[in-house]
DNA sequence: TTGTATGCGTTATCAC
DNA sequence: GTGATAACGCATACAA
């Protein structure tokens, strides 16, 4: 069927271990041979299989990140550290995604047990922290971007606490009491680390925890209007919201916009993750930026050291976040 | 260093013959070995290496999809289609990014070359007609979203001279005699259909074609911007605008909402996809949707079916579109 | 129903 | 510098 190694060989006269030498760019081998080789290949149009390498090596030099759906257009940048990474080192990143599903993510993880794969890097996973450990045991398996936890794997991602913190501290410093939040009630842990965060700078700035200021949706932006309505009919209406991503900030700021509210003023929006429509959205919005490529680059950087050793590095790594500053907090 | 199939066999005292027919469910074989090889299995946490099986079966139940990026969140359905399809047929889908870069776009289809997956869609190819009929002469290569002229490849997608011209028309229906396009200078196929669609609605209408009323940008949303900017400052200004895609008409409603121009009266506005935004931004977007999931399911049902014939199909089929009527077009 | 033996395409070890 | 040849892990034809 296919062309292989041996049909080259016998084109170009050598034995079947000059042309692999050839492909592999050994250096003990005859400018002869090579030229005699590279015609062969050329003329017969010769590809090697992968298949027969990978098994030989047994290492396939591919990487597997696991993502919910390629819907969250965040994830790209991550991605994309990953990618120039990975190439850098010889590698290739390959993406497949759960839909949600944690029995598919096991699925997926088939590709790891199976070594279809290096190694894979999960974004967000559903399954649970003890299954994960489990798992990154006996295999290169790393997250990135969501921690799990108690979950012994490594892991790169932000100080969500911290984030959540310094966003709220940022709309206490400017004033505001009556701070809403607008989250999700599928619990992700960042989103947890979030409201956290949330709670603690409002303790520690001696402000009363009012639960009747917590929204808790989904995650489309719809759920963020629904959530800022809630809160807007509230008699105590809150002077800022905090919402745990740009989405349902923008979904809130949907309904604040209709009902006439003057954002940035009477009440002052907070997101997170920095996505492209929070400054294509008018007016431009308050963000907590993460750095998406660096988490992408460092996650593939330790996992593939993990590669290299048998006792594989299972720290978490929490990269430095910024605020970004625009409209919707009145600068 | 790993467990293999052999040790499987020690375990249960059997050959690795039987394990193989355990682990493929054959028929023939007795209940105490499937007893005593699924025991040994559970035992020693086999996982059967698909590198062995891949190579001895030469095929790897892949499918790659290759895409520019993952930030065009208007993939996320086609992928989905694909994916979806491509389990039920005992596949996976596998996606990898080019980075608009064309070397690259090739070094991934090297993946299809060297047997490490079954089949690839391209959707949005950065290589030429002439270069991926070539491919798809010797390799199970398709088409998704995008088609190339002249290009002998499967290909699904949908008449976008067609789409184009549907939605000027009904701008034109709205009494609309000045209309503008604003698309971008890079072309991919669909944005030259598109265009040509735009045109021919207008001739046939006849509307004299004014080439100050096109605007030529990039892909971002502040290229629309630019784009709203420059046509709405014409001495004799559009009573419409067409853009080749929501990001594109988001952006110029960011100019025409600072401007303070009537959206869906004064201006209409009408854009191509139907991404999430559309119907978050306010106001919601009229546009042209695409049956993004049923391209992906069936370009895998024609990907899959070519696989198993030596005379593929390189057709191009066309799926129906439809216009999605909002408040942009004062509906 | 079961086991032995062969080969998938490649790399690597060993002689020469 | 080169060529046999033995693995890699698995599925399967064939023999038993």
């Amino acid at each position: 069927m296919s062309v292989t190694i041996k049909d080259v060989a016998h084109k170009a006269n050598v034995s079947i271990a000059t042309v692999s030498r050839v492909l592999n760019h050994k250096s003990n081998v005859s400018e002869d041979a090579v030229e005699a080789v590279n015609k062969a290949i050329k003329e017969l149009g010769y590809s090697p299989n992968f298949l027969g390498r990978d098994l030989r090596k047994s290492e396939t030099r591919r990487i597997l990140a696991i993502i919910a759906s390629t819907e969250q257009s965040f994830y790209s940048e991550v991605i994309r550290g990953m990618e120039e990474t990975a190439m850098s080192k010889g590698y290739d990143v390959l993406i497949a995604t759960t839909r949600d599903d944690p029995k598919h993510e096991m699925h997926l993880l088939g590709m790891l047990f199976s070594h279809s794969v290096d190694g894979a890097v999960l974004l967000g996973p559903k399954l649970d922290a003890e299954t994960i450990s489990g798992l990154a045991a006996n295999h290169n398996l790393a997250m990135c971007l969501e921690r799990l936890e108690g979950c012994k794997a490594l892991t790169v991602t932000i100080n969500n606490v911290q984030a959540g913190k310094d966003a709220v501290n940022y709309l206490i410093n400017k004033g505001r009491r009556r701070i809403g939040l607008i989250t999700t009630a599928q619990r992700a842990q960042s989103s947890v680390d979030r409201e956290l965060g949330y709670r603690q700078a409002l303790e520690e700035n001696g402000i009363p925890y009012d639960p009747s200021l917590v929204y808790y949706g989904t995650y489309g932006a719809d759920s963020g209007t629904r959530g800022c309505k809630e809160l807007m009919s509230l008699t105590n209406k809150p002077d800022a919201i905090f919402a745990i991503s740009d989405m349902l900030a923008i979904g809130a700021m949907n309904h604040a916009l209709s009902a006439g509210i003057d954002i940035g003023k009477e009440v002052l929006f907070f997101g997170f993750d920095d996505i492209q429509y929070s400054h294509i959205f008018i007016p431009h919005l308050s963000t907590v930026r993460q750095p998406c490529f660096m988490q992408g680059k460092l996650v593939i950087e330790k996992l593939i050291d993990n590669m290299k050793t048998d006792t594989p590095d299972t720290s978490t790594y929490m990269l430095p976040h910024s605020l970004i500053l625009r409209e919707t907090t009145g600068d």
